[in-house]
DNA sequence: TCAGAAGTTTAGCATTGGCTAAACTATATG
DNA sequence: CATATAGTTTAGCCAATGCTAAACTTCTGA
């Protein structure tokens, strides 16, 4: 039983890191979906699907989809045939995602790493650094 | 002309990033598996199911499915009801994958960051980094 | 040896995130 | 103002990754 109890505690903390990457997994296509459309508006005025699935390299049919799962999330919203908009939550997960994304680029770049590498890694990785060790990469970029 | 292609070059350059994450995202199942049976089979000399699905977190019958994905790819072989062995292919990835694991969560912990955030962190900033910026941490710790 | 426990597999379902093709709407131009 | 073009949406497909429940195999201990 002790065995047991302790081989189930032990495989759970285990699985905890896996379970919180699936669900990074689902939170991150919603986090470059409203900072894309915060950039468009900021840049354009306004975000448009066809805009948005080229930056993303997706179909047409694929955002649309997609756009419907952020505005039942309450992220977005829009009417038929019109730009798309962001809600209060909306603004501020994409303010959130930037401030990560800023913070993670500057830090590669202050590696030593290209520029373009920084670009593309602080993508893939922005959503899997934990507040902790966004902190401590501000504070290594802070001290220079 | 020269504006639509320079849009078009521009947005296919941007969206190359997400391209890559999409397809990292399709490889982190696969490595994540076969780092988990190259663990258990050192650890325990065989590799079972429900070890992996307990240490990943999820259900049996998804440790099933996945294996069988892992088959098709070359990763791993099988028989009916018996345990499960990597091929060289499996290995080889299991390694390089460990390898870049312990990189990643050797240089949060030299960044400063908790035993545990390192822990968790790292396994969802491996499958992101690239071998530059892999480089770059490898540098910075033997640099102290 | 054989019955039950432990482990594996199959079957069937849901969701996410991709695609193409076709239908529809809005807009801009002749 | 009518129509072509640009943009949006729907419909229907596929694969991946998760689940539960039920069936099956293997192993173990009485």
């Amino acid at each position: 039983m002790t065995i047991a109890t302790k081989k189930g505690a032990s495989a759970k903390l285990r699985s905890a890191a896996f379970k919180r990457i699936r669900a990074d997994h689902s939170a991150e296509l919603a986090e470059d979906y409203v900072e894309m459309i915060a950039d468009l508006i900021d840049e354009r005025g306004e975000a448009r699907c066809t805009d948005i699935a080229m930056r993303l390299g997706v179909a047409n049919a694929t955002v649309v989809k997609a756009l419907k799962r952020l505005q039942t999330m309450g992220l977005v919203t829009q009417e038929p045939y019109r730009a798309i908009f962001l809600t209060t939550d909306g603004w501020k997960m994409a303010e959130d995602g930037k401030r990560k994304h800023a913070i993670v680029e500057k830090f590669l770049l202050a590696l030593g790493v290209s520029q373009e590498t920084a670009r593309i890694d602080s993508e893939g990785i922005e959503h899997h650094v934990s507040i902790e060790t966004l902190r401590a990469m501000a504070k290594f970029l802070s001290r220079g």
